[in-house]
DNA sequence: ATAGACCCTGGAGTCAAGTCCAGAGTCAAG
DNA sequence: CTTGACTCTGGACTTGACTCCAGGGTCTAT
């Protein structure tokens, strides 16, 4: 199979296949005489693979340990787990900040009238005056 | 004021402040014979709007439309209501995606026994067969 | 044999929001 | 006057995950 239907098959772009095979996510594959990349079925599955672990929040580099994992024989499942649950950690911590923010936008919002000179509204006047959570820097 | 205490002041880098003036989110500042930058007071407020700003989620460019409708006498509250509601949707589609993702690897991570070889691993079986319900991207 | 689709490499560009640097000039204190 | 701290400019670098390009070579169907 050539890069093309490999990347057609799988959904990705030809350049990301590339990109993968120089960070070292991918392994890089056979050649033809003339210089044109062979892949094997099985590529096609390690490429769904990336774009999965990809939607579940790993980054590029997670994902080569955890290919890496899968084709160690001395690698077990709680390695796999460790990687996870980091994972995991690092989601609910970005869900929190993020729960954070909206609330403290929500807090200055709600009281914004929607009409009027940019003088009446609170939004600004809390970026203003900050008088809100704002700790003290330098006194 | 010279730059470096008015770093100091608001708790930012000076470089953050240069960049600011290049980028237009601060007007560039008077400047002394010496070519030195020299600032009012009220700079430093302008530094923490864009400090809280950031803080809550809006972006440079964001926060430019935001102070630019601060001095503007003809900008409404209403402006600024969009702006912020157009963001607390954006933080609640991030939020969600978030969610969407920490769900999907507990429920792939939940039946892992964490030992044991990678083959008895439900994370990595989930990632290479793929017949979980794979939630459909956005588009 | 030839057209057109496909592939190769290496390198540059993208986005955001800065940071870091060299080399030169300026300021305040002693 | 001399330090030493500060500031100036312009440009390069960072992170992550690609995308895009030029200027070639190759493959396949007709």
């Amino acid at each position: 199979m050539k890069i093309g239907a490999l990347a057609r098959a799988a959904g990705v772009g030809i350049d990301a296949i590339r990109f993968y095979e120089r960070e070292g996510v991918l392994p890089e594959p056979a050649r033809r005489p003339s210089g044109y990349r062979e892949y094997e079925e099985a590529t096609v599955q390690d490429l769904r693979f990336i774009k999965r672990a990809k939607q579940l929040g790993f980054s590029l580099g997670e994902i080569s340990e955890l290919l890496a994992m899968e084709r160690n024989p001395k690698a077990t499942a709680g390695d796999v787990q460790r990687l996870a649950e980091e994972k995991l950690a690092e989601l609910d911590d970005k869900i929190r900040s993020l729960k954070r923010m909206k609330k403290a936008l929500q807090k200055v919002a709600e009281d914004c009238p929607g009409k009027g000179p940019t003088q009446g509204c609170p939004i600004l006047f809390s970026l203003t005056e900050g008088r809100h959570a704002a700790p003290a820097e330098g006194a």
